[in-house]
DNA sequence: TGTACATCAGTGAACGCGCGTTCACTGATGTAC
DNA sequence: TGTACATCAGTGAACGCGCGTTCACTGATGTAC
């Protein structure tokens, strides 16, 4: 009863659990958030939407599922994509993470939509989020690499911030991580973010695309831009 | 038959029109863009949902008018805000604007969804988009910031663009309304306006707030550094 | 090896819901003589 | 001033849709003797 193969009965289970997922990840991707559907995956599977139940108690619990597994995705992405420059090479890992941040988005718009945007019609995101673990590793990573840039700013340009300002959670989060780090680096962390996220948001959501033929380009600028004033330069 | 005043039943026609529009508002600020149906709107004014067919062809028709009022209204203030402040203090200029943004979307976080997020199910954004007016003088708006600044920035940081890069439309209105300016300008106000966006964008979609007590101080601190960054420092 | 039994994945029908949209109609409001 | 008529806002019932969810069941797969 420990970690033995599954069996037959078990691994089909599995299969279909990850049918069901892959399913409903085609639909997300060709009708967005609103298409995932029990009846409309039940149909895709050829099988009758009360089966599903078997899998997942809930739609709820299958969108949380598929939430969890978008953002671990865009995670491991980001995260690999920053971890092929070395710790010495602090700008070129702050650019890599970006670029695969936009990277994903414009591979997965309705992914990011799921992530960051409307909730899908109905849902109730379960208490401490949808994806904590992936929230949180998205969120050292952002951390990590303003921690990176810190002694190399500019520290007059910045506030004073303190501790109670931000979440517990994260606080305690960064504390752990990054002990060295003053409550001011989070703020900064989340301006980042913030930076990061709007041209890509603004991509996924289609309001770019119209306006310029090259948003790559334009969101390159911006990285460069947000590197420099980090006061990030390689070499 | 020229510009009289309206008879009693046109005036009551406007008054139901307004009344609608006011109701699919509600609907929309407290159970999000989804919220918005026909026959939601009918029931909280004790009507039957087939009497709004003859003020709108169409629930999309009706969307798509809510859109252009909440879009508008958005451009309204963010140009009040601007506008408070004289020509000779572009920085502060740039800053009402960015303030006045934030303040809108956080006061209508269903109005900002529905403008820059996922359309609501099943809508089909008409062909020219929901708000042509609106987006233009948005786009117009924030062409004219970076305009100011123009002048003042350093202008070696700046790529080259090309007319060709960007939208027609785009292309003509701002050659139209600031002929000095070259398109690596706009170029520049994309990114500006990708700067805006992103930290609001979190907010209003509740990514922020449970992340830091105090998000109007994060993105002050964001606009003054974007402010700097386009060299504007008024005084 | 063969038979009786247990497990359990999937079926099919049903429930109740809210939605957009259509349409023949009613009845009050306003107009013409 | 009074009556006949036209307009037209709103009714109420219906259609067809897709949804989430439940439940008694069937029938194949796997297990025990």
């Amino acid at each position: 009863v420990t970690n033995t193969t599954p069996t037959r009965r078990q691994q089909l289970r599995l299969d279909t659990t990850a049918e069901i997922k892959r399913v409903a990840l085609e639909l997300l991707a060709s009708g967005g958030p609103d298409a995932i559907a029990l009846r409309a995956i039940a149909r895709e599977m050829r099988m009758t939407a009360g089966a599903l139940y078997s899998y997942y108690a809930t739609r709820d619990d299958l969108i949380t599922a598929l939430t969890g597994d978008m953002y671990t995705s865009l995670v491991d992405k980001t995260e690999a994509a920053r971890d092929a420059h070395p710790a010495e090479a602090p700008a070129a890992r702050l650019l890599a993470w970006g670029e695969a941040f936009r990277e994903w988005a414009v591979d997965n718009p309705a992914g990011f939509r799921l992530v960051y945007g409307d909730p899908v019609h109905g849902y109730r995101v379960p208490e401490g989020g949808a994806a904590p673990e992936a929230a949180s590793r998205a969120c050292a990573g952002l951390t990590g690499l303003v921690a990176a840039a810190w002694p190399l700013k500019d520290q007059a340009a910045e506030e004073d911030y303190d501790w109670d300002d931000f979440d517990p959670g994260l606080a305690a989060l960064v504390q752990a991580k990054f002990p060295d780090l003053p409550p001011a680096a989070v703020a900064l962390a989340l301006r980042v973010w913030g930076r990061m996220h709007g041209l890509v948001a603004l991509e996924a959501y289609g309001h770019l695309r119209s306006q310029t033929k090259d948003p790559a380009r334009l969101y390159r600028a911006e990285l460069r831009d947000l590197a420099r004033s980090l006061g990030l330069r390689d070499r």
